[in-house]
DNA sequence: AGACATCGGAGGTCTGACCATTAGCCTTGA
DNA sequence: TCAAGGCTAATGGTCAGACCTCCGATGTCT
């Protein structure tokens, strides 16, 4: 289904854009609406775009996070990953933070700083919080200018979250996740790619020895899915 | 679309199990045709089917491996993304080659010896040359005991595959690989983590630099999906 | 026994109609 | 004037049936 490469390179598409209607759009393809539904639910299934009935088709995000889905069902089967998933960050976001103090732009510093900040602010609601914390680790993979790191990291960030959604927060660590954060933040802006690295490990190693002493508290079974 | 639900509920799923044919599951569903279609689209774009014209639709392994194709979207829209991903690489593949180190049972260090030898043997063989090495890199990654981390590497192993076909293999590269790989296969066997996720970097770095020396070779525009 | 021709069945596409839902406008009433 | 409610056009959702293209198996010929 190469309908599929037609679609994006007709279309030059940028997040949030509305597509045209399916009766226009598939005439301009050259192909049946059928055909061209059957691409549309291709992209939607990897979330590349969103369909709403009645309204229309909009791009969502260029990057498809829909790996997480499947990578949902090894947790749910195993449990014990959980640390594989930590493992893994450990390995992907020290790795990004690196790339991020080499290759970030000004305003991506900026951002950083803000989010800081903004974080700081929100130190006592811990919902917030986790909000911050992992627009952060995405402003992070963002400024590493790696789409294909950005992508993976999307999905273990959207399965760390899965993960905390079970887990009751401990607002205790709150000044210790701002600390940390900051470590990070300041290396980064400081150019200085080994010490991003380093801080960034530290930050993930304290949230996984947290996760081991104290472990999910929530009903395990069942965590709902859309 | 629940429709998904219905299917997998009505068909329990077996890997490999044939779905019966699109009339009749359509009646059977109580669905249109066209309905059905969309259904199993989004299917085949999740990699839970595999839809082969002329022949059937098929249930693939449940087991996640797959989730290349949505990365492969970003490789079609940007194509410098082969560097982002072979960035990528050079973070996870030493890391896993190192936990493969730590971690692997005398099975999968025999395995990894065997296929190693198996490469040696098809050396004039190009293509079987490219299958022994991304098999290779799967029992690396099988070794290192992190089912996140293979279902990770398995994607982008997916992507580094798709990125090959496009390239004419420059067969006098095999005994490089060849050796690089047996460096990277003894370091494991030896419990060297170390040494192993330096070897597996050396492999990397060099096949890389044989990339941009010798760009693509086939029509890059032109490259085709199943 | 092997190579080739045939044919049934599977998915791929098309057409054009109608249904369901949404957003926005427009009327109505306070 | 403004807010609540209803109407309408546009858009996606579904349907039906037809035809095309491709694969695999069967059978035939050499």
């Amino acid at each position: 289904m190469n309908l599929l490469r037609k679609l994006i390179a007709q279309g030059d598409l940028r997040p949030g854009q509305r597509l045209p209607n399916e009766h226009d759009l598939a005439n301009r393809l050259g192909i049946s609406r059928a055909s061209l539904r059957e691409g549309i639910r291709a992209l939607a299934a990897m979330n590349i775009v969103v369909v709403r009935h009645g309204d229309g088709t909009y791009v969502s995000s260029l990057e498809p996070e829909l790996l997480a889905e499947p990578l949902q069902l090894i947790l749910a089967i195993e449990d014990s990953a959980v640390f594989s998933l930590f493992e893994v960050r450990r390995i992907t976001e020290p790795a990004a933070a690196a790339l991020a103090a080499e290759r970030a732009t000004t305003e991506e510093l900026d951002a950083l700083r803000d989010e800081i900040k903004a974080g700081i602010e929100a130190q006592g609601d811990a919902l917030k919080l986790v909000e911050h914390d992992s627009r952060l680790h995405q402003l992070i993979h963002l400024a590493a200018h790696n789409p294909i790191l950005r992508s993976v990291s999307a999905s273990l960030a959207g399965l760390a979250n899965s993960v905390r959604k079970r887990t009751v927060r401990l607002p205790r660590n709150a000044p210790l996740t701002i600390s940390e954060h900051t470590d990070v933040v300041e290396a980064i802006c400081a150019r200085d790619s080994e010490a991003a690295s380093r801080a960034m490990t530290v930050h993930l190693v304290r949230v996984e020895n947290d996760l081991r002493a104290y472990p999910a508290a929530g009903s395990p079974n069942e965590a709902e899915t859309e």
